[in-house]
DNA sequence: CCTTATATTGTCAAAATGACAATTAAAGAA
DNA sequence: TTCTTTAATTGTCATTTTGACAATATAAGG
């Protein structure tokens, strides 16, 4: 690894204390730290996780979030987006792609100290089946029903991950645009609604869904004219829907909703 | 650093695979891991931040977090709470702690590369001016309004991680029992009330504080009699207020409450 | 032109919010 | 004891916001 002293120079003006301008490199203990991705989709009706089966020791035959080591000079986030894209086959992800948190109890990971940070991230859909690139074995859709209901096994503290960053999604998406990452860039507020009731497992009224949708400040009508047959597929019969989009802040994040879109009965489940 | 190979028998029962069932130490780039933690508290009518000034180059002279690196077998929040105990010298605190993010950019630290787990802790008061331990120059007290002013030179990217943390307790205190971190276990409905216009810079009717209090179900009232000189201090004419205390959830977090309380303007600010 | 399937808009009672006023409760002073 | 003072607590009420449900509008497709 590189201590690389020159960059040392850029703040190391004085060089008044006695102490050496830089770590000893014995002088700390040496973590690994990896960026593992929890990456959710919407398929089947259902919220999906995309998991990859592990090939090796520990917990060979578990699924695991797909991740990996950080670089010696890779940005954690750019650490995340690389794993996703190896693992998947999906290069300049159309994914939206956000931290979680950190990970590192000491014996998570039984060869080794690893830091793991988690991101988790939304996508409209996988263009092709994933498949595994890297070590891993393969790479699937596994519904997040399942692993909550535990019938999926989960390599590490993986579990925790996926039930961290399902939460932050769920809640996430009371107050902001973050639904839309679930669409295709353009969408209708059917589909919207459809992402709503599939990820939190309610059904919403469609009139005051509209009304939301409208007022909250988080979405604007897209200037295309409507969506017809909504591209290759061909047109159904009925009115066809306004496509609209997520509004998004200066610094790329899905906008912040004026009102609060209830989560039917979310209370309880939030106070665990 | 031990690479404990013992632990791998609790997993490691079929070790059909050929790689060695342990990372190679040198297969990986090594990171150093801190825990860093921004601790606020209210004095002098203001919200503050607990920093460091740092006795060493770089960033000799500006202000720091409290934090220093994860020891080896060491969970990520007890360094946090470790450090925070050391550089204070309050010793089985009564913050809480939680985590905030993963800070990791390549040249955040000009030494090496270094990822640091923030955490962020609110603190009723602090007992003693606090006195810096470990290597820290000295730690004191910093009103945010001056860090967020600019006015404060901060090391690393500390200004970043306060920032991050400041918003995340503004917006907690929006749906959750996270006022009353800021102060005793026992608070009257003022006190509360004093935390949140200070904290959000608003200023918030009694008569409908009070309402929120009773029906957010985020707080309850303490089986205390009620709340005449608050201990130490002589009794002010007027009328007592009445104990509350806050609710928790089954893993100690402040309870989410039902209802929000608004934070005035407080949705521009959240749309950067 | 008619049918059909949705999108979209209305209606309305019930609940919430926010501003403000009135009342109540103690503690200290006279 | 009574009065004064200070703040807690409770009421009132117009305005919004919700949530449930009904009605209407709109464009395919036949």
């Amino acid at each position: 690894m590189g201590l690389d002293i020159v960059k040392c120079t850029i703040y190391g003006s004085a060089m008044a204390s006695e102490i050496p301008y830089r770590y000893d490199p014995g002088a700390f203990p040496p973590f690994a730290v990896t960026a593992d991705v929890a990456l959710f989709t919407i398929g089947n009706n259902a919220l999906q996780a995309l998991l990859i089966e592990r090939g090796r020791e520990p917990f060979l035959g578990a699924r695991a979030l797909p991740g990996g080591f950080v670089r010696e000079d890779e940005d954690l986030r750019d650490a995340a987006a690389r794993e996703l894209a190896e693992e998947t086959g999906l290069h300049a992800g159309p994914w939206y792609l956000e931290q979680l948190a950190a990970y590192g109890t000491p014996d998570r990971d039984p060869r080794m100290r690893v830091v793991t940070v988690a991101f988790w991230a939304v996508c409209a859909s996988l263009p092709a089946p994933p498949r595994g690139g890297g070590d891993a074995a393969a790479a699937n859709l596994v519904a997040v029903d399942d692993i909550e209901r535990g019938a999926v096994r989960l390599a590490f503290d993986h579990a925790r991950i996926v039930a961290d960053a399902v939460e932050r999604i769920r809640s996430g998406m009371e107050h902001t645009a973050l639904a839309a990452g679930f669409c295709p860039p353009e969408f209708t507020i059917r589909q919207l609604r459809e992402v709503y009731e599939t990820v939190w497992g309610v059904s919403l009224d469609p009139g005051n869904f509209q009304r939301y949708v409208r007022e909250s400040g988080a979405f604007e009508p897209s200037p295309s004219p409507s969506a017809p047959g909504r591209g290759d597929t061909r047109s159904e019969p009925g009115r066809p829907a306004s496509l609209w989009t997520a509004r998004r802040t200066e610094s790329g994040r899905p906008a912040t909703a004026v009102r609060r879109l209830a989560r039917p009965g979310g209370q309880q489940a939030r106070n665990r």
